[in-house]
DNA sequence: GAAATAGTGTCTGTTAGACACTATCAG
DNA sequence: CTGATAGTGTCTAACAGACACTATTTC
């Protein structure tokens, strides 16, 4: 536990603030997950700078004046991967003293699908390298990086119980199997395929389509989502 | 919507930190809630100071160097209520440009839950003035602090739904009534009894005491909790 | 014995999990 | 016709909601 710089408490007072506070700065962190494979995986970026050098961590970066959380995540998103057109949402903030050794940070940490088939990957200009892992072999984490990944993780399953997230994962036809497999990687267990159609088919959220997906044996019945949530 | 401040995009340099960043300020904000008179009922300080001057806000404040954001909601709480021996929970993080006229700030916001009985009130240096209020009948708040208090309503209800959560809000010994009528309070409907009783009972969770309270009438089985979870 | 609150059981519809065989296509 | 994947139905247990009367106490 490294203990956080000594600040000075007192900051350039600003003529409205009458509070005096020590400098804190607010990041972004992206838990970026996709489906390939068969296997949930994250995008992780090796650091290419002090501290932490050489190990990986969450894609992130400063939030900048003038923009929302939201937004800066989305920018962070664009750098690092060169789409911002996935699902995004806030998961947990993160910020006790000493989690990053150069001072004080406050970290968002956000959660973004990008569906299985595009999963592009940019080196970011601060990043020496990034590359997907399974949640099941990662490496070792900089700063608080795999607690804020666990989170995430478990986040993700919940969702996929009792809602229609996930959906997003996929690409815009797909078929009833692939759908499965999704589920089934992301909950890290087999699931009996009679029920989850079932389930799956109640819901109502699917389109079947009139084509089918010629996959070397029998073929596929496609399906799509009715609308966009 | 007022605009923010426009900073200088460069800050004091620190020798560790290469990105600039515009000065952000952070803050927690604490949504207190509690039972009585069988309705659901939040803490809200009426403001001293400008701006929203005589609007009512939550409880919050900066968060301080070396303390965890954790920690700095439990302080915040102890300073206006008394107590910080209550159940505290992490909502969401607000941080929209714009959202408070003095600058960039930056909040996490908290839930609290304090037991029914006692939710003692106690001004803080900056408040002139503290005081209960049904979510039902609400003042105008100042910030975006309406919108916090309708994300932390959601929540708290939500997790009645599918857990053990709203105990934290019960004194040690209660009827099976005072707790249906406190998930008739947060929900805002009626719940049937014998359902309630089927239901809270089969969890497991309560312990029934050898103890009868006197109400008047009959008199009434009282329960604790069986663990501290 | 009247008023007030505590306490109790059944039926029904929905949901989730366990479980195994048939259908269709390529080669 | 073989190999591989797609697709399909039933039974059962648990849970959730609707619904009305009896029990115990005070005054």
């Amino acid at each position: 536990m490294a203990k956080p710089n000594k600040y000075d408490s007192e900051v350039e007072t600003s003529a409205q603030f009458p509070v005096e506070q020590a400098p804190i700065r607010v990041t972004v962190d992206i838990v970026v997950f996709t489906v390939h494979d068969q296997a949930l995986r994250v995008l992780l970026v090796e650091r290419g700078i002090e501290p932490f050098l050489g190990l990986f961590a969450l894609p992130g970066g400063f939030v900048l004046a003038g923009e929302t959380l939201e937004q800066a995540a989305f920018r962070e998103l664009r750098e690092e991967t060169g789409t911002a057109e996935v699902y995004l949402e806030q998961l947990y903030t993160f910020g006790d003293p000493g989690r990053d050794p150069r001072g004080r940070v406050v970290t968002v940490a956000y959660y973004a699908l990008v569906p299985s088939g595009r999963s592009p990957l940019l080196a970011g200009t601060d990043a020496a390298s990034a590359a997907w892992f399974t949640v099941a072999e990662l490496p070792k984490l900089a700063f608080d990086h795999a607690g804020i990944l666990d989170y995430a993780v478990n986040r993700l399953r919940g969702k996929l119980e009792y809602s229609n997230v996930g959906y997003e994962l996929l690409p815009e036809k797909f078929t009833l199997t692939a759908l499965q497999v999704l589920h089934e990687a992301i909950l890290g267990r087999k699931l009996d395929k009679r029920n989850f159609r079932r389930k799956v088919l109640g819901m109502g959220l699917l389109k079947p389509l009139k084509e089918k997906l010629a996959t070397g044996r029998k073929p596929a019945e496609l399906y799509s989502f009715r609308d966009q949530r």
